[in-house]
Order: C-alpha cells, then sequence, then structure tokens
RNA sequence: GAAGGCGUAGCUCAGCCGGUAGAGCAACGGACUUUUAAUCCGUAGGUCGCGGGUUCGAAUCCCGCCGCCUUCACCA
C-alpha cells in the first residue's frame, strides 16, 4: 500500500489488493432485481422519510464529491427515459418503444448508513467503477433525486483512468480508438448508434411488411463483381483458391430471381479496397433489394416510400437538419432527367460527342482517348452534383456507364437507372435490371475490352450469365448506402461517426 | 497516393520569435454527514509522438519517420 503508486493505474491496482483483503470480489457477478435508472427517476421523490421506496441500481460511477463521513456518486446506466411512440404513415398504428439517451442518478453514501464495510468500500472507489447500490429513494435538501444507499456492492473495478469530467473526450483519434469510452463520455455517440438501429430495424419491418424476404449471400467471392471497385483479396487455404471479399450483393440475389424468390433484399457489409474518406470506409452497409415483375419506376416509389418511413422512425418530423441546411423529406420528391441536368447545368446536350469533349476541355479535364460517355459523367459530377441538394432522383443515364442495367426499348444509349442524391451524396442506385443474358455478355467483354479488369463494373462471371440464361424475371432493382443514410438522418458530417468502430491504422 | 495542419501529465489545454515545462480536472495524504464544476491545506505526476541535425543550450529552428485531421485523387 503505497503512499505515492508510480501510476494512476497502480494506484488503482492497489485499491483492488485491498478490496480483496477486505474479501470482496472486485469483479462482481450476478446481480438480480435492479431498476433501470430512469424507472428509479420517475418514482415520487418528495415522500416523508420512512415512507421512500427502496431501490436497487447499477452503473457507472461518472462523478464524485467526497464530504467527510458523507460521499455522493453520480451512478449512469444505459436505461435512458423510454417512450411510447406511434409511428404514423406506412406503420399507422403500430406502437414502438423507442429508448433514449442514458440515465444518471445521484447516490448518498453515508457512513452511518452503508456499514463499516460499506464505508470502507466507499473509500476505495474510483471514478469509472461499476456499482451496484442498494438503498431507498428521495430527495436531499437542495432537492436533488437521490438513493440513499445502505448497501453497496462492486460489481467491477477500474484500473485506468476515465475521461476529464470537464474537459471530457475531444481528442478525435482518441474518441475512435476508444469508442468504449467515447460511447459513455459523449451522448450523441450512443443516441448515432441507437438512431442507426433504429433505421435499420425500420427498414427490415418495411420491407418484411412487403412480402420481401431477407436472404444472406456469401461474402467470399471467386469473382467480385456487381460494382465497379478494387476488391480484397484473400485465399483459402483448403482449396487453394483466391477469393475475394465482396463489393456488392447484386449478382448473387440476382441469382435468386432465377430461384424464384420474387421479392429478395440483403442488408449486408461489402468491401472495397479504396481510399478512406469522410464519406468512405472500406467496410460499410449495403441494402440491396430486387423485385421481379418491377422496373425503376417500382424502385423509385418504394425507394421514397422506404425511407420516409426510416425518417419517421426517429419522431423528429420530415425536415431535418444536415449540418448548416435543412433536409425536407416531404414526399413526393422531384423527380430529373439526367440529359436535363446535363443541358442544364453543363450547358451543351449529353448526346453532342464534340460539344461535350469541349465542355471537358474547357473543363480541364483529360479528355483524349476518353470515350463520350466517361467524359459525360465526369463533367456530371464536377458540373451537376454539388447542385443536387435533394432529396432529387436522377434518372436514365448514359447506357455505358450502366453494364447491368436494361435500356430503354425506344434508346439504346439510355439505360433505366436512377440515383437519388441528397446533399450532393448518392443515396440510393436503382435500375431495371438486364436480364437478357446475350446482351449481357456483350456488355461484359465491351467493357472489359476498354478498362482494365479492376476499373470494370462488369467483371466477366460465366457463372452469373447461365444463371441469365435460365431465364430471370424482368425486375427491379434497387441499393442503398446504409451508412450514408444515417449520416444524413443523423447530422453526421463523417461516416466515422456512423460506424462504431471505423478502420485506423494499428497504433505504433 | 499528393498537399496542408496537428501530436506537451490519465483527460482538456497553455507555453513555441531557443535559456532546460505549467494550469484545471483526475490521482495521493489530511479536514468536513446533504454535495452537485463541493471547498480548504499539503503531495506526487512529463525520454514535450519517435529518430537525427543546427546550437554553449531545442517542447520551441531544420530534416526524416509514425499517427490523426482536412482537402484532393479513387469511390458509394
Amino acid at each position: 500500500m503505497s503512499e505515492h503508486p508510480d501510476t494512476l493505474e497502480a494506484s488503482r491496482v492497489d485499491k483492488l489488493r485491498r478490496l480483496e483483503a477486505l474479501g470482496i470480489d472486485p469483479w462482481g457477478g450476478r446481480f438480480d432485481g435492479h431498476w433501470p435508472i430512469a424507472e428509479v427517476l420517475k418514482l415520487p421523490a418528495d415522500l416523508p422519510e420512512a415512507d421512500r421506496p427502496r431501490v436497487r441500481i447499477a452503473g457507472r460511477i461518472v462523478s464524485r464529491r467526497d464530504g467527510g463521513r458523507v460521499h455522493f456518486l453520480d451512478l449512469k446506466d444505459s436505461s435512458g427515459e423510454p417512450t411510447l411512440r406511434e409511428l404514423k404513415g406506412e406503420h399507422e398504428g403500430t406502437v414502438e418503444r423507442v429508448p433514449d439517451l442514458s440515465s444518471r442518478i445521484q447516490v448518498m453514501v453515508g457512513q452511518k448508513q452503508v456499514g463499516e464495510t460499506g464505508w470502507a468500500v466507499a473509500q476505495l472507489l474510483d471514478l469509472g467503477d461499476i456499482l451496484g447500490v442498494d438503498g431507498t429513494f428521495g430527495r436531499t435538501r437542495r432537492g436533488e433525486p437521490t438513493v440513499f444507499a445502505d448497501g453497496l456492492t462492486i460489481l467491477c473495478k477500474s484500473l485506468l483512468p476515465h475521461p476529464d469530467k470537464w474537459g471530457g473526450m475531444q481528442d478525435i483519434e482518441y474518441r475512435l480508438r476508444h469508442r468504449y469510452l467515447d460511447l459513455i463520455y459523449n451522448p450523441e455517440t450512443l443516441d448515432r448508434a441507437r438512431k442507426r438501429v433504429r433505421i435499420i430495424r425500420t427498414m427490415r419491418r418495411y420491407l418484411d411488411d412487403l412480402g420481401y424476404l431477407e436472404v444472406e449471400t456469401p461474402t467470399l467471392h471467386a469473382i467480385a463483381g456487381g460494382a465497379a471497385a478494387r476488391p480484397f483479396v484473400t485465399h483459402h487455404n483448403a482449396l487453394d483458391i483466391r477469393l475475394y471479399q465482396r463489393i456488392a450483393l447484386e449478382l448473387h440475389l440476382k441469382r435468386l430471381l432465377v430461384g424464384g424468390m420474387e421479392k429478395v433484399y440483403e442488408i449486408g457489409r461489402v468491401f472495397r479496397n479504396e481510399g478512406i474518406s469522410p464519406r468512405h470506409n472500406p467496410e460499410f452497409t449495403m441494402m440491396e433489394l430486387y423485385q421481379a415483375y418491377g422496373d425503376y419506376r417500382t424502385m423509385m416509389d418504394l425507394t421514397e416510400g422506404l425511407i420516409v418511413a426510416c425518417v419517421r422512425s426517429l419522431g423528429e418530423g420530415l425536415k431535418l437538419p444536415f449540418g448548416p441546411r435543412t433536409i425536407d423529406f416531404t414526399p413526393p420528391w422531384p423527380r430529373v432527367a439526367y440529359a436535363d441536368l446535363f443541358r442544364q447545368y453543363v450547358g451543351v446536350a449529353l448526346d453532342d460527342a464534340a460539344a461535350v469533349r469541349r465542355a471537358a476541355e474547357a473543363a480541364g479535364m483529360p479528355a483524349a482517348g476518353k470515350h463520350p460517355d466517361v467524359l459525360v459523367h465526369h463533367l456530371f459530377e464536377e458540373k451537376v452534383e454539388h447542385h443536387l441538394e435533394g432529396p432529387v432522383f436522377v434518372y436514365d443515364y448514359p447506357a455505358s456507364l450502366c453494364p447491368l442495367t436494361k435500356r430503354k426499348r425506344d434508346n439504346p444509349a439510355i439505360a433505366e437507372r436512377f440515383e437519388l442524391y441528397v446533399q450532393g451524396m448518392e443515396l440510393a442506385n436503382a435500375y431495371t435490371e438486364l436480364n437478357d443474358p446475350i446482351t449481357q455478355e456483350e456488355t461484359f467483354r465491351t467493357q472489359l475490352a476498354g478498362l482494365p479488369e479492376e476499373e470494370s463494373m462488369a467483371r466477366m462471371d460465366e457463372d452469373f450469365l447461365r444463371a441469365l440464361r435460365h431465364g430471370m424475371p424482368p425486375a427491379g432493382g434497387l441499393g442503398i448506402g446504409v451508412d450514408r443514410l444515417v449520416m444524413l438522418l443523423t447530422n453526421t458530417q463523417t461516416i466515422r461517426d456512423v460506424i462504431l468502430f471505423p478502420l485506423l491504422r494499428p497504433e505504433k
């Protein structure tokens, strides 16, 4: 029991040993019958002392004020304030129990009230310890709702100091590397995590109610197709084959359409071996959905209903703040043709190859040797996207950008595809699925001829083509970037704050 | 991958036109039975991200490396 332990940790280990010397297990165990702090706070607090209700609570010590023979602790748990909320719109009449933020309550520990051992324990408590408390609920003289303890149970000793109760956690790297502390000390982190759960749950419920089947498809692919992205490469030892982490869900879900699953979806992780930015994490969550006998118009209606349901599930109305702006999700959302936007903001027609080339050169883009549609797309990203505050559906894309999409019957240069833009971000991507295996094979070949394999959206996939040859019903398909949706609905500017454990370089 | 910024005590931060490191909270010892940013007295805690250079002397100036942030590139 050194008087000046070398480190903060040593001081806590010292207390741990002293607890053990008292015959107390500092790591606790089963602790039944405790109340959520939020429920305790709802009890009548102003009863005469003799009539105070008995309570048992458990939580983490987040603040401490010692005063001689009486100590005050603040205990925090994850109970939040449960509220019942009636959902409107698509789920009219449904009542959902919505837990909000965590709750904290003050505990008074008096020497007389907790007894000799209890008082000895009280001297050995630190910020960050997890404590069980038995006592009665009332108010202090200052009117603070308080549990007056008569029994203390150590449930876990904390050996490392927690962040400052005032300064809190500011350092972004520290927060990301210690997300568990971030969750405790930055309420908005827990709030975002819970809103994410609620959004995804709403998505599932909405689609389940419409009869879509949720499926799981492989994440290890022999050929990483379905999107234009660089995959992570891995290796299967027993089979001695190269495998890729999936970059999209598309090709397996379409195989299920062939197999007669007429309405399917999957919510799952995809992996892309590309840069990291405030909008990109190497692994992220996609929702992809396919519906037989639908087309991209079907998907537009569905997308609007689905996202509006997600917005409503947060209970904050249809106008949500995002940075300095407000996003108004009130349907119906405008639908604008790609070509019209292009003409409006670039000033030329997208099928006028010479004009497009001049516009690209005027914008300082290297245009030599590039397919006109590639230039069109670059110009669109450069000149148009940032105008799309949205939500807005942009539809009918140049066909050569969309190798898995059915062309318009009356104009094979245009593909039946739309993207949903909100705040300049592509939030959803959908098309009328190409179910013609002959055209599909041609598209694969022409794409492959023009681009390095890793940049091609249409990696040749013979097995997928074989599935198409057996006959896939005409269908609409939709993909939504779940992380981005959560960003937009929770006013979060960086994807790292809607993913609990974003990728960081290892320390040291 | 490129450019710019940042990295000081457990946490939050000062110090940075070179003179050998500070505060608040946390911690340790003591006083206090109704505090709530408790207060008061006392104490301890830092290879100033890592390595090298310039200098009599470097947290401070220069170079390299590592990590984080921002912007750009790739992409959703």
